[in-house]
RNA sequence: GACCCCAUCGUCUAGUCGGCCCAGGACACCAGUCUUUCACAUUGGUAACAGGGGUUCAAAUCCCCUUGGGGUCGCCA
């Protein structure tokens, strides 16, 4: 099957996890027939678009893995574009010239909403023949002569389809005074240009389809197939914004998420593919077509994305996990040890996250005297006793010749049982000393990977504290 | 207000064009096991077809209504 797609933001803020889903259905679904993507900048708003969006939407796309076919189109260059196919509406009747101005259409609105009707242009300019003249050329804006009967079809991928009374629609304007297109306009021209022939967009462009279809009739222009997939809502089921917490994709990157972890989890909103759950770019591309296209919106759930992301940490090496983590421990204040790879292997299976992994890191990275006790696990472990199974065996540890897992573990199992103890009277308070707190991994493992000087300054601590 | 869309556990969903579903999986949650703690892993558990009418021998699956949620009504995109 020939398919050519597009993924058309404007640059009026920073990729959200919204525009990425849709992005996300098209490069896959396009990937999958092997066919064209391509990227069109929507920044015919120049109040609006900023060039740092675009930049950092390009960012977004290439730090989820989604490449793009040939350069971006940027539809503020092509505005001539646009005024050929209004020229070709106003020639062959399709579209006419209209001097009313915003109040009073805004005036029109009114009084039909004051009916219990849908809000519209009343068409009073439609049968005057107006022509720009030399007087106000500024004035005018081009309407499209839509028609006021009948129905207008839409063959929808995953709606199957949505009939719209043509009543329901009105002349909407091409082109405004100043000659810029708008929206429907330039979209329609556009993806008549770039040949595209599948259209996968947000559920909030349904009602613009209809508007488009009538365009693309006018022009005599076969259409594409539509798509529209379900819109994404926050974990509340309402309309997904900012009190939801992080919106954008560049706040996930900051979180220290895995990108093939958010496109997997943001397919799985409104995609599935029977009871699997897991998949790499690779099978997403492959079993796209296979799955199944839902119709209805979705929450969306921070913690099942975690333990996606989870999930998808497994499959990286060590060596892979240590190098991502870098940035995160820079961002800690903390040095960056030798001996990554070694903490990341001690540490990952409790951090689903890589920023998550770096935090984990912290008490292995301080000096003995900046590690931060937690009081209660503080005042629950520490007595005159524990103090002294603490000296016991610092000097213990201090004799040993190989700082390794095993010698530890045989001293520290030789004193616990030389002295008829139990290892829960030695082991928190040895924690303590290590972590700061009642949990954490093996305390030997620990040990080893602080080292001789570091462990020892830690007991010491622990007996002044 | 008008138009359009949606409706299975708290959440994401499975449910091969009605029967094998008194509804399966996953996240989260709870409990057991494992373990020097936590985590991981593993085992088990709680939990849903929005409501009401039809159609049918048979409906989560088809139709209608109600309710609820969402989207759109710009010379923004």
């Amino acid at each position: 099957m020939k398919v050519i797609t597009r993924f058309a933001p404007s640059p009026t803020g920073h990729l959200h996890l919204g525009g990425a889903r849709t992005a996300i259905f098209n490069w896959l679904f396009t990937r999958h027939y092997q066919g064209k993507f391509y990227l069109r900048i929507e920044d015919t708003d120049t109040l609006r678009s900023r060039q740092e969006y675009t930049d950092s939407i390009l960012a977004s796309m290439n730090w989820l893995g989604l490449d793009w076919d040939d350069e971006p189109v940027y539809q503020s260059q092509r505005f001539d574009l646009y005024n050929q196919y209004v020229d070709r509406l106003l020639e062959s009747g399709h579209a006419y010239w209209c001097s009313c101005s915003p109040e009073e259409v805004e005036k029109m609105r009114e009084e039909a909403r004051a009916k219990g009707e849908k809000p519209k242009y009343n068409g009073c300019c439609r049968e005057r023949g107006l022509r720009p003249s030399p007087g106000n050329p500024e004035k005018m804006v081009v309407r499209l002569r839509a028609p006021q009967t009948g129905v207008t079809v839409l063959n929808d991928m995953v709606k199957g389809e949505v009939v719209f009374n043509n009543s329901e629609l009105d002349d909407m304007v091409l082109r405004r005074p100043d000659g810029a297109p708008t929206y429907n306009m330039a979209v329609v021209v556009d993806d008549i240009e770039m040949g595209m022939t599948h259209v996968i967009r947000g559920d909030d462009h349904v009602s613009n389809t209809p508007k488009q279809i009538l365009i693309y009739q006018a022009l005599g222009a076969d259409l594409p197939v539509f798509g529209h997939v379900p819109m994404i809502l926050g974990p509340d089921k309402q309309k997904l914004s900012k009190r939801h917490g992080a919106t954008a994709v560049i706040d996930y990157e900051k979180e220290g998420l895995l990108p093939e972890a958010l496109v997997n989890y943001l397919t799985l909103l409104g995609w599935s593919h029977g009871n699997d759950e897991f998949f790499t770019l690779e099978q997403l591309v492959k079993e796209f077509a296979n799955g199944k296209l839902n119709p209805s919106p979705s929450a969306f759930d921070p913690e099942k994305l975690a333990w996606l992301n989870h999930e998808h940490m497994k499959t990286r090496t060590a060596q892979d996990l240590a190098d991502l983590t870098v940035p995160f421990i820079k961002d800690l204040g903390l040095p960056v040890p030798g001996n990554l790879t070694a903490l990341v292997e001690m540490l990952r299976e409790r951090a689903p996250t890589l920023k998550d992994l770096a935090a984990a890191m912290t008490f292995m990275l301080v000096n003995a005297d900046e590690l931060e006790y937690d009081p209660k696990a503080l005042e629950k472990v520490l007595s005159p006793e524990s103090r002294q199974y603490i000296s016991a065996l610092q000097s213990r540890f201090s004799e040993l010749s190989s700082f390794d897992e095993s010698s530890l573990h045989e001293e520290l199992h030789g004193y616990v049982e030389a002295n008829g103890l139990k290892f829960k009277q030695v082991g928190p308070p040895l924690r303590v000393a290590l972590v700061g707190a009642l949990t954490g991994p093996d305390l030997c493992r620990i040990m080893s990977l602080l080292g001789k000087e570091q462990t020892l300054a830690r007991l010491t601590r622990f007996q002044q504290s």
